[in-house]
DNA sequence: ATGTCCATGTAATCCGTTACATGATTAT
DNA sequence: ATAATCATGTAACGGATTACATGGACAT
């Protein structure tokens, strides 16, 4: 299971508590691996357990304490031993896809509307992309880290602008299937 | 959950024992759903208590006796609701980008090794989608289904191509990150 | 007053994977 | 002989989702 790694790239950054990873599960990290605050507090018991990361509780006046967790010589050691594993791709499940092959059996307009939804956080997310490219990888030597970081970013970036565009062409093939129903709206000319 | 309605759409297609679901499940369906044989054969009986198939078993004299299953009325009517609940993108979780995200901390050859295990698998996949496309889709008026069918075929040929140029180039970048290495083999000149 | 942020958990359920099991037929 | 194909399952485990729970601080 590659959760237990998840978090432990994460602490290479830096020391986090829980919360803190929740949030980065949100938003850096979490466009390559999805997890929810109780699968991260359930994980970290077993990473302690484990020797991988240490632990040190900070007593807060104002705020409930926290406990904020350091990655270990241990945790780094099975990073890389874990990197020697060598995985295939994950397996795909889309409900839109299943929707899209079955188009003949399912409500037409529903579709429309979840692709049209889609289309929006992938134009969202494509903007996110562009913005950190720019920001952060522009025209500079970078090191090996960076690297990896970009490269990840390309697989975002080649993601988003692929479905942007297809999900523009499956609305127009969807619509063009129901040449007899009046257009949603707008339509009055 | 929505392997239930990946096997009613298969069974929209032609009545199926669950062995041939589970073979339709390793190829034309399984680029958008993948389930093996003990899901499947676990959410027949579940479609059969719902009502939303219909078993007949069939004894043979050589061969095991088996069960098909046919779709029924109510199995069609699920299909029609389910499509209308509207569902996001699926969760991302690649061991890859993990691993590329922590690119200074891990073991670059193996990572070479798993792009590299991903290029063939992505080229040899394409070539199947661009053989499906030149096959059943060229230049003929389609029907809804098969509108259907070719915008899901679309997604996996934009999917394919965009990953057999990227592992390309991160194959090339990666390489680049270890410039004292001797090459793997070959670069004796 | 209502909601969001901080901060941490438990419990139940569901779903997917892996391993185990059987047994005849047909192809190399 | 050996493997693949046909055909169907059970059992155990582990991971992910969903719901429930607490409680103060601070902003609108």
């Amino acid at each position: 299971m590659a959760l237990a790694e998840a978090i432990l790239v994460c602490l290479t950054e830096r020391p986090m508590t829980g919360y803190e990873l929740a949030k980065t599960f949100d938003s850096s990290i979490g466009f390559f691996w999805r997890a929810s605050h109780q699968q991260i507090y359930r994980e970290l018991q077993q990473l302690r357990a484990d020797g991988f990361v240490d632990s040190k509780e900070v007593i807060q006046a104002d705020r409930p304490n926290k406990t904020i967790y350091t990655i270990s010589r241990r945790g780094l050691d099975q990073i890389r031993s874990w990197s020697r594993d060598l995985t295939d791709r994950p397996p795909v499940r889309d409900n839109m896809l299943l929707k899209l092959y079955a188009l003949d059996r399912i409500d037409l307009d529903a579709l429309a509307t979840e692709i049209s939804n889609r289309l929006d956080r992938h134009r969202a997310r494509l903007a996110v992309y562009e913005e950190i490219l720019a920001k952060r990888y522009s025209g500079r030597q970078l090191g090996t880290r960076a690297t990896g970081r970009l490269l990840g970013l390309k697989v975002g970036l080649m993601t988003e602008r692929g479905y942007v565009s297809w999900c523009e062409e499956a609305l127009a093939a969807i619509a063009a299937c129901r040449p007899k129903d009046a257009r949603p709206v707008r339509s009055r000319s």
